[in-house]
DNA sequence: GCCAACGTTGGC
DNA sequence: GCCAACGTTGGC
């Protein structure tokens, strides 16, 4: 059992869409260090739906692994604008892992407030500059944050 | 909307 | 294998 947090731009994709899809095969990952986070996912993982590019971005809720990691098949679309002309159907570059909805925290969990926490101090997510879109939440960062959730 | 930080690509 | 150029991410 391990802990993610994933990254979302709620404009293209939010935690209430997911909600209302029930399940969504998460998409559009092109990073090589996401990629690998996402191969080492077990079904029933925890994860943290984060907001980007908000104007208070943070942690809004919770959602569960719910596939392992297979080819993302958007890259092999010409139309998909995940399209990957480079990856061959033989040795897919991308992979994906379907997300299913948990729970919508009452209040949002701000990355100030993630800042503030000693839990968060080492964590990439509070690094400047970071980018990664997927990354790993320990035991201590997950139980702290639900507890903080209420 | 801006732009710093970062990852990737490709010429050499 | 280096690194400039480019494209993207994401906080502000």
């Amino acid at each position: 059992m391990a802990y993610w947090l994933m990254k979302t731009e709620p404009d293209a994709f939010s935690l209430q869409d997911l909600q209302q899809r029930g399940q969504e095969p998460w998409d559009g990952i092109r990073n090589y260090q996401a990629r690998n986070f996402l191969r080492s996912m077990q079904i029933g993982d925890g994860v943290f739906i984060y907001h980007s590019r908000v104007p208070v971005p943070g942690i809004v809720g919770t959602a569960e692994v719910a596939s392992t990691a297979h080819p993302d098949p958007t890259q092999f679309d010409p139309q998909s604008k995940y399209y990957d002309p480079a990856s061959r159907l033989d040795q897919p570059r991308w992979d994906l892992v379907d997300v299913a909805y948990r729970q919508t925290f009452a209040h949002n969990i701000a990355l100030d407030s993630l800042r503030a926490m000693p839990e968060f101090s080492d964590s990439l997510l509070v690094r400047k500059g970071n980018r990664l879109s997927i990354l790993p939440i320990t035991a201590g960062q997950w139980n702290h944050v639900l507890q903080w959730a209420g």
